[in-house]
RNA sequence: GGCGAAGUAGCUCAGUUGGUUAGAGCGUACGACUCAUAAUCGUAAGGUCGCGAGUUCAACUCUCGCCUUCGCUACCA
C-alpha cells in the first residue's frame, strides 16, 4: 500500500504580491510534485493558504484606510487569481482568517499548555517610561551575561552569538533614548523549546535521513540548533490575530510564527471538514512534503514540529523538506517598491502562454544555489530548449505520418523498434525516479533528453528516403516516434499540464497518468487530428520590449540615482575638530565637537578610532556632510558625518589647512550648496563622491573650495564617505 | 566591522564519501540533412574548477589565509 502524500507550499503573506521567485520557490514547485504524485497513483492532497495575521497587515490596513479583514479579502483574491492563472492545482487554498484556524491553533495551544510546555512567564518586560512603550527585544541593549560584551542587544549578543532575552542583560538601556528601561509587568506565554530538545533531535535524525532533506535544510537546521534553543514567546500585544484562550491573556493574540504553520492544518480542515484527520493524524500512512524558500527552513524543521510534537497528539510530521534558493531578476533582487522584476499581476498583460512560464521557471529552478532570471535566457530556453526540441519533434512526426499514412494510426508494436523503445522506456523511468525524489529540474531535463533522442532517431532513420524504398519499415519508425511522444506527453503533464494535454490530444489520447508509460495499446487505431503548431516561437523584438519595461530602467528614468541630482541636495562644509574623545560606550567610535562656523559647535560621532589617534585628529580642518539627518550611534546623536577617503582597508581624513571654517564645497563651475534641508544618508551616497588621482570628484567633475580643488594626500583613489 | 552563503566553459547550471583525459544544455565555428516552426543531426573550439599556501601517493572536492559577489546585521553615518 502506497503511503499518502500530503503536500504543502509555504503560506504566502497575504499583502505581498508574489513575484516569479516566490512562485517557483513554493507554489509552482509544490504543484509539479502534487501533479506528479496524483499521476503516479499516490493518494495526494495539496494544501496552501494565505497567512493573514500580524503587524504588517495592520499597518497596511491603516495605510489604505481599510480594516485588516478587508485588506486580507482584497489581497487573498489577488493571490487566488495569480495562482489560478499559473494553473496551480491546489486541492484547497485557504486563509488563516478562517474560523477553523482559530479552532486548530487554540487546540494545539491547549494541548501544549496541558503538557506543561507553555511557560506562563508573567515576566516583567522592559518598558521605557520616557518613550512610553514596551521595547522590542532588539531595542534594549546592555552587557551580555555570557561573554560580558557591553553592546549586546536584547535578542542576541553580537559578540558571542547567543540568543538572549532583554531581561538577561546587565545594565539595560533603551536604544531609542538611552535611558534605562523599567520592568513593567506584562504577561506573555512562551513555548518551552528546551524541554522538547531531545524529542526534536530524534525527529531530525529520523526525518532528515528518511525524507532525504536537501543540503541547505540540514545545515540551516543544525545552525539554528547550535545557536541555542530558547523558550520562544508565542503571544503578542496586537489585535489582528488568533486570540489566546487563556485567562489573563484575552487581550493578546498569538505570534504569527506560532499560528502561521498551523495554517496548513486548519486550511485542510476548512476544505475537508470530515477527512482532514486522515491526513494530519496519520504519521504511519502519510508522508508530509513541504515546499518553501530557504528563509523558511527553521520554522518547518524546528518550530512547527516542536509545536506538534509537544502537543502530545499523533500528528503527521515533516517527511521531506523541499527548500529552494532564491531566483534573482537580471542579476538583482526582485523589488516591488522599485517595480523591479516580474510579479504575478504583470503576467496576464504579457500574454505569453502560462506553460512557457512554467517551463522556464522549472527549468531554472534554484535548487542548489541562487539562479537568475534574464529575458535573454528566457527567450533562448523557450525557443531552443523547448520549442525547437519538443514542439518541432511533435510537428515533424505527425505531419510526416499523416501525409504519408493517413488514418487511423497503425498501432501494433513493431518488432524492429524494440531497441529504440527500450531507450524511451529507460528515459521515462529515469524521469519518474527523479520526480519522485523531488529532483524537479533534473526530471524536466530528462524529458528534454527524450525529445532529443526522438529528433536524433528521426534524423538517423532518414524516413524521407525510406518512404520511397521501404514504406512499411518507415511506418514502424514513425509509429515508434509517436509512442515516444505519448510517453513524453504523459511525463510533461506535471510540468506543463495544458501543453501535455494538447500533445496527447494530437495523438488522439487523453492524459492517463504516469503509470501508463510504456503501455501503448491505446494508440492502436487512434484517430489523429490534424497536426497543429504547439507554440509559436517567441520573437526577440517582443521580448526586448519587455526588457525595457521590467528591467528597472524605469527606475533610472523616474527616480534617477543621478549623482548630480543627489549632489544638489548635499551640503559639505569645512569644520575644525575642537574637541575629541573616545565614545564612552563604543570601541571604535570617537565623539567630536566640530566648529563649522555656526553659533554652536556640533557633536559628531565617527568610526575613526581604528585609523587615527585622538591627537592626530584634534585641530584638523575636515570635510563634514553637514545637512545629514542626525543619527543615534550608541546613545550619542551625531549631527553630521566626517568625510574620509576610503580604499580597501585604508582611510584618510583630509586635513584642509588652507580652508576657512564654515566654507562650503562646490562643484567646479557652480556655486556652493547652502542652507539645504536635511537629507538621508542614502541621498548623500547617491551623489557618489569619489577620489581619483587625488582629486575629489563626481562623475569626472571636480569639487573645490575657495582656495582651489579638493585633494587627498595619501590615498589617490577611493570612495568618499 | 561581524555572521552566513556563494565564486566550475561566452551564458544557465551538474559535479555523490578526495581517485584515470572536469560534465550537460544553450550559444559560437565548420560540416551534413531537408520530413519539420531556417527546425534537426554530427564534429570542433572553449575551463591553471576565484587567488595563494598546506595536508595527501592523489585536491574542483579537506585545512588555513586572501580577493570578489550576495544576503543578514552592526559601534559605517
Amino acid at each position: 500500500m502506497k503511503k499518502k502524500r500530503l503536500i504543502t507550499s509555504a503560506l504566502p503573506y497575504v499583502n505581498n504580491v508574489p513575484h516569479l521567485g516566490n512562485i517557483i520557490g513554493c507554489v509552482l514547485s509544490a504543484d509539479v510534485y502534487a501533479r506528479y504524485c496524483r499521476a503516479a497513483g499516490y493518494e495526494t492532497l495539496y494544501i496552501c493558504a494565505t497567512d493573514e495575521y500580524g503587524t504588517a497587515t495592520e499597518n497596511k490596513a491603516r495605510e489604505e484606510g481599510l480594516s485588516p479583514k478587508e485588506i486580507c479579502d482584497k489581497y487573498h483574491a489577488i493571490h487566488q487569481e495569480i495562482y489560478q492563472y499559473f494553473n496551480i492545482s491546489f486541492d484547497f487554498f485557504g486563509r488563516t482568517s478562517h474560523p477553523e484556524h482559530i479552532e486548530v491553533t487554540q487546540a494545539i495551544f491547549s494541548d501544549l499548555d496541558k503538557a506543561g510546555l507553555v511557560l506562563e512567564q508573567e515576566t516583567e518586560q522592559t518598558y521605557c517610561e520616557v518613550d512610553q512603550m514596551f521595547l522590542a527585544d532588539r531595542y534594549v541593549e546592555g552587557t551580555c551575561p555570557h561573554c560580558g560584551y557591553e553592546g549586546a542587544r536584547g535578542d542576541q549578543c553580537d559578540r558571542c552569538g547567543k540568543l538572549l532575552q532583554p531581561t538577561e542583560l546587565k545594565n539595560p538601556k533603551c536604544q531609542v533614548c538611552g535611558n534605562p528601561p523599567v520592568l513593567k509587568k506584562t504577561k506573555h506565554l512562551y513555548l518551552d523549546l528546551p524541554s522538547l530538545e531531545s524529542r526534536l533531535s530524534e525527529f531530525h535524525q529520523r526525518s532528515s535521513i528518511q525524507g532525504k532533506w536537501a543540503h541547505n535544510a540540514i545545515t540551516t537546521t543544525q545552525g539554528w540548533i547550535e545557536r541555542g534553543i530558547q523558550p520562544r514567546p508565542i503571544t503578542r500585544d496586537l489585535k489582528w490575530g488568533v486570540p489566546v484562550p487563556k485567562a489573563g491573556f484575552q487581550n493578546k493574540v498569538f505570534y504569527v510564527w506560532f499560528d502561521a504553520p498551523i495554517g496548513y492544518i486548519s486550511a485542510t480542515k476548512s476544505g475537508y471538514p470530515d477527512t482532514w484527520k486522515d491526513w494530519w493524524f496519520d504519521p504511519e500512512g502519510t508522508q508530509l512534503y513541504q515546499f518553501m524558500a530557504k528563509d523558511n527552513i527553521p520554522f518547518h524543521t524546528v518550530v512547527f514540529p516542536a509545536s506538534l510534537i509537544g502537543s502530545g497528539q499523533n500528528w503527521t510530521l515533516l517527511h521531506h523538506i523541499a527548500s529552494t534558493e532564491y531566483l534573482n531578476y537580471e542579476g538583482g533582487k526582485f523589488s516591488k517598491s522599485r517595480s523591479l522584476g516580474i510579479f504575478g499581476t504583470d503576467l496576464k498583460e504579457l500574454d505569453i502562454p502560462i506553460d512557457l512560464w512554467r517551463f522556464y521557471l522549472l527549468f531554472n529552478r534554484p535548487e542548489r544555489s541562487d539562479s537568475n532570471f534574464s529575458w535573454d535566457g528566457f527567450l533562448e530556453d523557450i525557443n531552443s530548449n523547448f520549442i525547437d526540441n519538443i514542439g518541432n519533434l511533435l510537428n515533424r512526426v505527425l505531419v510526416f505520418y499523416q501525409k504519408n499514412y493517413g488514418q487511423p494510426l497503425d498501432g501494433a508494436i513493431p518488432a524492429s523498434q524494440v531497441g529504440f523503445l527500450d531507450q524511451v522506456k529507460e528515459l521515462g523511468a529515469t524521469a519518474l525516479g527523479l520526480m519522485d525524489q523531488v529532483q524537479i529540474k533534473d526530471g524536466l531535463k530528462t524529458i528534454l533528453a527524450m525529445g532529443r533522442l526522438g529528433n536524433k532517431y528521426f534524423h538517423d532513420s532518414e524516413p524521407w528516403k525510406g518512404i520511397k524504398e521501404d514504406p512499411e519499415k518507415t511506418k514502424e519508425i514513425l509509429v515508434a516516434l509517436i509512442y515516444l511522444l505519448h510517453d513524453l506527453g504523459q511525463l510533461l503533464s506535471p510540468y506543463m499540464p495544458q501543453t501535455a494535454e494538447e500533445i496527447l490530444g494530437m495523438l488522439g489520447q487523453k492524459k492517463r497518468g504516469l503509470t501508463g508509460l510504456g503501455d501503448w495499446s491505446s494508440l492502436a487505431g487512434a484517430q489523429l487530428p490534424a497536426p497543429a503548431i504547439l507554440f509559436q516561437k517567441l520573437e526577440k523584438k517582443r521580448i526586448d520590449s519587455f526588457k525595457d519595461r521590467f528591467s528597472g530602467k524605469r527606475e533610472l528614468v523616474e527616480e534617477g540615482p543621478d549623482p548630480f541630482a543627489a549632489w544638489a541636495k548635499v551640503e559639505i562644509k569645512v569644520g575644525k575638530i575642537i574637541h575629541i574623545e573616545p565614545h564612552p560606550e563604543a570601541d571604535r567610535l570617537y565623539v567630536e565637537k566640530i566648529d563649522l562656523g555656526e553659533d554652536q559647535p556640533r557633536t559628531l560621532v565617527s568610526g575613526l578610532k581604528a585609523y587615527y589617534s585622538a591627537e592626530e585628529l584634534l585641530g584638523r580642518k575636515v570635510l563634514v556632510a553637514s545637512n545629514l539627518k542626525p543619527a543615534l550611534l550608541r546613545g550619542v546623536w551625531s549631527q553630521g558625518m566626517v568625510l574620509a577617503v576610503e580604499k580597501r582597508k585604508r582611510l584618510e581624513v583630509v586635513d584642509l589647512k588652507e580652508a576657512e571654517i564654515g566654507e562650503v564645497a562646490f562643484l567646479e563651475g557652480e556655486s556652493p550648496n547652502r542652507a539645504l534641508p536635511e537629507i538621508e544618508l542614502d541621498t548623500f551616497f547617491a551623489a557618489q563622491i569619489r577620489v581619483k588621482d587625488h582629486r575629489f570628484e563626481i562623475e569626472g567633475r571636480g569639487l573645490s573650495l575657495a582656495f582651489g580643488p579638493l585633494k587627498s594626500v595619501e590615498i589617490s583613489e577611493g570612495k568618499v564617505g
